[in-house]
DNA sequence: TTCATATCGAGAAACATTTCTCGTTATTAT
DNA sequence: ATAATAACGAGAAATGTTTCTCGATATGAA
């Protein structure tokens, strides 16, 4: 028997970052369209309401493993579960945070990631202030504790919302303390070994494409004097 | 006289997306090898301290007009110049948040948006507690006074921080106002007239990206049997 | 002064992603 | 029961992005 032909076949499909950051924004789309009742929904109806190609959507579903119907399309609830298996969303990831400004509360507080199988478990900062005050529910640590108690924990997963100028010194706490991925919101280039995978996530490059865009439309034409 | 011969030759050229998402994390590094007192650096020394390769950064840099020297490269200051010229981060641009939860709050106090030319002029709310109250030196106004403001104000662009329930009805009184860029932190699709272009950036997009490449090093090994 | 070397710039090649095309299949209407 | 249609799936083509290659040039050493 050739492994295909399992039921619950969980080929290691490989997607494409594009189609990665895709998933989530369907996965959004298609729980909408559930709470309002529908059953079934196919690509061309997607790629409508999301502006994207109808060929586009079917491969980008397809890494997921589902398959559909010719003439009807897919089943949603089989579709949301078969995107949130892939994206790993069922098995929580147990994750600590560094930096507790105003984008670290808006992380602490942002009830979405349960859903995406993110627990923050513990929150840190350097300010005395705040060491001791509670976050959304979350005891606010010294950052100094942090590389022992994610060696204990087996934290995996690190969150980055501290100044740019405290990044580096954070993210090697982090890597001390055995984690392998960092979810960085500073602006700033982390310099660490090449075993622990870095996501950077800055606010400025949304804005440039934006700004650009808008800029291309607006009439930059250059006087040709 | 053909136009490349012009001093300050300001040609329209086109940056692909994944450009410009890379050139404001060029210009942040440029900006802290500036503080550290360097003058020149090569895209060698950028590509390493940035995991890029040499000649991608080659690449990128070109787009906004930068001419550097064989065996010296580009001089830091004019190189920082050309990037903020092509971000069109000189000229400011005017902008209305709506929304002031934890989000909306690290947004309008987030330093960092002068620098890119970005105003947050007025915040908008829906929550009559909220209104009046003053966040990060900005009165917090009524939701339903945006589009009229707007007009009057000629705002161009958008920022959306409100939960994603909400999101279509603020997108709707944007459009309504003659705003013509939307930057939508919400998580949800927004349906406008595609005259109105929209910039979505959603935090789950990163983290399934992070996920994906956190999975599949960490053994999601299929037993074979 | 001449040579070796590091780096730029531009075009070519390789690779990745998106879009197109076509054969197949389930539903609905005749 | 049959035909028309909407939509899937898979492979091909087109497009976009990254990486490679090579000639030119500025600096520093012999």
């Amino acid at each position: 028997m050739t492994k295909e032909q399992t039921e619950g076949n969980k080929q290691e499909r490989v997607a494409s970052e594009p189609t990665l950051r895709r998933l989530p924004t369907y996965h959004h789309y298609l729980k909408t369209l559930a709470e309002r009742g529908r059953d079934v929904v196919s690509c061309t109806h997607i790629g409508n309401d999301l502006r994207l190609d109808p060929t586009q959507v079917r491969k980008d579903l397809a890494v997921t493993g589902i398959r559909g119907l010719p003439k009807v399309g897919y089943r949603i609830d089989q579709l949301l579960a078969c995107i949130e298996e892939f994206l790993g969303w069922n098995n929580t990831t147990e994750a600590f945070l560094a930096g507790t400004g105003h984008l670290g509360q808006a992380l602490l507080g942002y009830e979405g990631f349960k859903r995406y199988g993110l627990e923050i478990v513990a929150a840190f900062d350097s300010d005395e202030a705040k060491i001791g005050t509670t976050v959304a529910g979350h005891k606010i640590l010294p950052v100094d504790k942090l590389a022992n108690l994610a060696r204990r924990m087996k934290i995996r997963l690190g969150i980055i919302a501290v100044p740019a100028a405290a990044a580096q010194q954070v993210a090697e706490a982090m890597a001390e303390g055995g984690i392998t991925g960092i979810w960085n919101f500073a602006p700033a280039a982390l310099s660490l070994p090449p075993a622990i995978l870095v996501q950077n996530e800055n606010l400025a490059s949304g804005l440039a494409v934006l700004s650009a865009k808008i800029g291309r439309l607006s009439g930059l034409e250059i006087p040709r004097e």
